[in-house]
DNA sequence: CAACGTTGTTCCAACGATGTAAACAAGTGC
DNA sequence: GCACTTGTTTACATCGTTGGAACAACGTTG
């Protein structure tokens, strides 16, 4: 069995308040009386009951983290900075998963009781905004990347319009030409954002656009890049750079160019988005926007909690965190 | 405000407990009741509170899940399939990650009291015998991996002898006579396991043994296995292929052979351990060892159920799951 | 029609912790 | 000796939920 503060009272002679009172640091406890409690809390290897302790404070101690797949190695790291950043608040990180559907992620965000979960932090890819409506009310939210839609909600990214630009004018500086972009989805508000970076770096470099050198991908995976790659090599004037809207997408790139025999980055510069720490291990390198995502972590978190603070409404904040362009092997080739 | 179920039984003109009672699908309510009741309940988008519920259940609906470090592929991979596992049992996935460290995964695995979660599936490392004593009682556990020592807990884990030996073997099969090995450290419980393998396979092969080949690494990330490949490749005598007893440490091998100049495989046979995404699509492919990591979260969250459920004392259980070869590139090259 | 079982509902206590206010003890000042 | 602080402890109610006992209403049966 597991103690409670009842045994501890009783072991101590004491009332439960009083052991209460030394748990919680309570200042006018007699020097005696703190020794018995706390030599019987030692004995009895009391652990408060934090259901009974959140029902009473109304808190729950738990933070909700919702990303589409843990096993994509940019939400692997996310979460792990997420619970680094959410354990110095002692908060705990409860970790749900969508896969990405609209059904798994209404589905999720409904569930999300208050009792459940002080705040959560979300990376919806497919809700729609009257989604938004079927959440349980009075829970904290903050979304990561990009809103498909908008939404009051507060929210932490990146410019991913500028971010992508500097992507494919890196590109573009380097005397690349036909620059193909991979990762166009109707359903991701990102991918509309980084596509516009991506025109408007074209624009800017005085570029032709050309339709055939947007390649959509599904999902963000490395299978969807070395398809689109595939596909793109294929064209009658493929491409000599290719800007992928994140890095499992360039992984598959590089090896679909690889198995084609070009090399890289002399035939083909590649360029990826989230600076995964696969990438900087790659064969070659992988040049990337590298968001800042302790900052991304961190931001959201100090968000739920301003927000769990203060009684008073405040209005849906909209950060931006930092990013910079990680010049790899990719595109510029091997150190000498 | 969030309703409670005494607001739903005010506003339907019934007891608290007759919604509790609708609620929780008692069979005896009056139908005209009932449906006063469920349309209170829609009303007022009623949502049990989780906390109370559980702390007049005596369960909590969570389970915890202890990892070194999420950001590492294997590791984000097998938590995603634990959630998965964990949802068709209703249960919701608290994850706390550690680095690994012996202090942080004491502290863990102290701070699970009975109250917090339900059961607990850890990933020790650095974990010796006496601190599982730490441990708050009555918690279900399951370990995955080896144990560093000898555990009355229930034990998950591929035949972690076998699977080095079968990798090591791989590489004698093909011909390969200095086989080195990456990954000795005295800390890890599978690193002497793999170890062990290793030199089984030598032996069997008639292979003679080095210490010189046997390179140690003190994490297992792409680093350390970059920093140890350097290092062999100092040898007088460099070996012309390596076992690596993770993936990372086989990308960080590969890595460090290339910049060297050296072919993969021709010049360096490169086996991993693990079989993460990312090793299907590094250039080369690696060969490597595959744990099936979903039956690992399926055994792992069984284990826990069967143990809660279960009144009486279980002998522990020690579950191997199968495993197999994945043969890629990195020793047999590039399929034609 | 009394006794009984069945069905449906409510009341009460309890889970373990904590906030509130009251009770108690020991000084202080007048 | 009394009111008044100041410090210290305790009793009690409460958070939202559910198990169990008690109770009420009902039709059946002997």
């Amino acid at each position: 069995m597991v103690a409670t503060l009842k045994d501890v009272a009783t072991l101590a002679g004491v009332s439960v308040k009083t052991v209460s009172n030394v748990v919680n640091g309570y200042a006018f406890v007699k020097a005696e009386n703190r020794r018995r409690v706390e030599e019987a809390l030692a004995a009895t290897g009391y652990r408060p009951n934090v259901g009974a302790r959140n029902l009473r404070r109304g808190r729950t101690g738990f933070l909700a983290l919702m990303v589409p797949e843990l096993s994509i190695p940019y939400f692997g790291e996310l979460a792990g900075l997420v619970i680094t950043a959410a354990q110095q608040q002692d908060w705990s990180v409860l970790i749900e998963h969508t896969q990405g559907t609209r059904e798994r992620e209404r589905a999720t965000l409904g569930s999300l009781g208050p009792h459940m979960v002080d705040g959560a932090i979300v990376s919806p890819e497919a809700l729609e905004a009257e989604d938004f409506a079927a959440l349980g009310t009075g829970v904290p939210l903050v979304m990561l990347g990009e809103h498909a839609v908008d939404v009051p909600i507060d929210h932490v990214a990146i410019d991913n319009v500028l971010a992508a630009k500097t992507a494919v004018g890196h590109l573009a500086s380097l005397g690349r030409r036909r620059i193909a972009a991979i990762g166009q989805n109707q359903h991701r508000g990102t991918a509309a954002l980084r596509l516009a970076g991506y025109r408007d770096a074209l624009a800017e470099a005085g570029l032709p656009q050309s339709d055939d050198l947007v390649a959509p991908a599904r999902n963000y995976h490395r299978r969807d890049g070395a398809e689109a790659m595939a596909h793109l090599l294929e064209l009658p004037e493929p491409p000599d750079a290719v800007f992928c809207f994140n890095d499992l997408l360039a992984i598959g790139a590089m090896r679909a160019a690889a198995e084609r025999g070009l090399r890289i980055p002399a035939d083909l510069a590649i360029v990826g988005f989230d600076n995964t720490e696969e990438s900087a291990y790659s064969l070659p390198a992988l040049t990337t926007i590298a968001p800042d995502k302790a900052a991304i972590a961190r931001t959201a978190v100090d968000l739920v909690r301003r927000r769990i603070e203060s009684t008073d409404q405040l209005a849906p904040q909209d950060i931006q965190t930092p990013f910079s362009l990680e010049v790899r092997e990719s595109t510029v080739g091997r150190a000498t």
